[in-house]
DNA sequence: TTCCAGGAGAGAG
DNA sequence: CTCTCTCATGGA
């Protein structure tokens, strides 16, 4: 299957960004489990994406839901015209145009931020692979052998020690915590999706692990809150660095980060953690220097 | 060996 | 409110 009217996107930047740890990149295309089906995504040209999949049954359907998961929807150029306030954040898009935040599966993202804590990417991607491995269903397409996400129900049942003895550490307890709430439907998981960003973040932070930054991350990636800022080291150092030049607290940046960046923050904040990742020089001096604002047309990749 | 990673919670002040 | 310490684990 073939999707070939797509513009203002990059597969590679919006699937290795950070923001999920599911995908793996085979040659020149991504393999992940979306929805328990094994999905082989390419990126061919810049406006076609060719798509396999184990089990595509209404094409219409299953093209409504992607685009949705990929964030298609959106007018990307726009909401990164409204970001790109100075030349360093106008350096980051350039450089990473393309990249969308995803909206992923609830659950999946709340476990895997729960266990993304004090932690770094890869092990993170580790973890989620043992525990889906050990708790989650084995799927097969063409050769691609995978696992489906564990439900909050398989992991409520095997317990903390189980959940435990897969890596986890400390946050074991917590992703226990939680799988346990939403099975006894303590926390309503279609319940959250239909609440304010406000509403939904003060939710998920009365699950034990999940403060602020977590809960910014399951708003931001999950739930299609675009004003959501996770502050994590990375952003925190960004601003304290490039934007405030000095060391401060998260309610100061947040505070100016709304102020300065307008409401589609959180594309802002996915722009600027990704181009700090992979730039070494990402606070090189002559970066400091925002004024420079250069409006470029920034239509195509 | 020590430090760090898409942090959170508990306790102290 | 803000600081500080601790919590597993593995890679650098």
């Amino acid at each position: 299957m073939v999707i070939d009217n797509i513009s203002d996107f990059c597969l590679k930047y919006t699937l290795e960004s950070g923001q999920s740890f599911r995908w793996s990149r085979i040659d020149d295309s991504y393999y992940g489990v979306v929805n328990g089906k094994i999905l082989r995504l390419q990126q061919k040209t810049t406006s076609a994406l060719i798509i396999e999949s184990s089990c595509i049954e209404d094409e219409r359907v299953f093209t409504e839901f992607l685009f949705h998961y990929l964030d298609l929807n959106r007018d990307l150029a726009s909401i990164l015209n409204a970001v790109r306030v100075d030349g360093y954040i106008a350096k980051a898009i350039e450089h990473f145009w393309g990249m969308r935040v995803l909206n992923q599966e609830l659950w999946e993202t709340i476990a895997s931020f729960i266990l993304s804590q004090n932690n770094n990417i890869k092990r993170i991607r580790n973890l989620i692979r043992t525990l889906a491995e050990k708790f989650g269903e084995k799927i097969e397409f063409n050769g691609y052998i995978d696992y489906t996400f564990p439900t909050p129900k398989a992991l409520a049942e095997a317990g903390i020690e189980e959940i435990f003895s897969c890596g986890t550490g400390y946050r074991a307890r917590y992703l226990w915590g939680a799988a346990a709430k939403i099975t006894k439907k303590e926390l309503l998981l279609d319940k959250l999706k239909r609440l304010t960003y406000t509403e939904a973040k003060k939710e998920l932070m009365n699950l034990e692990g999940v403060g602020e930054k977590v809960a910014d991350c399951i708003c931001l990636f999950s739930l299609g809150h675009l004003e959501a800022l996770p502050i994590d080291v990375w952003i925190k150092r960004i601003f304290e660095r490039i934007y405030l030049q000095k060391k401060t607290s998260v309610t100061e940046i947040r505070q100016f980060a709304y102020d300065y960046f307008g409401e589609y923050i959180g594309y802002a904040q996915q722009y600027l953690f990704h181009y700090a990742q992979n730039n070494d020089n990402w606070a090189a001096p002559e970066k400091l220097a925002l004024k420079d604002i250069n409006i470029v047309n920034y239509d195509k990749m």
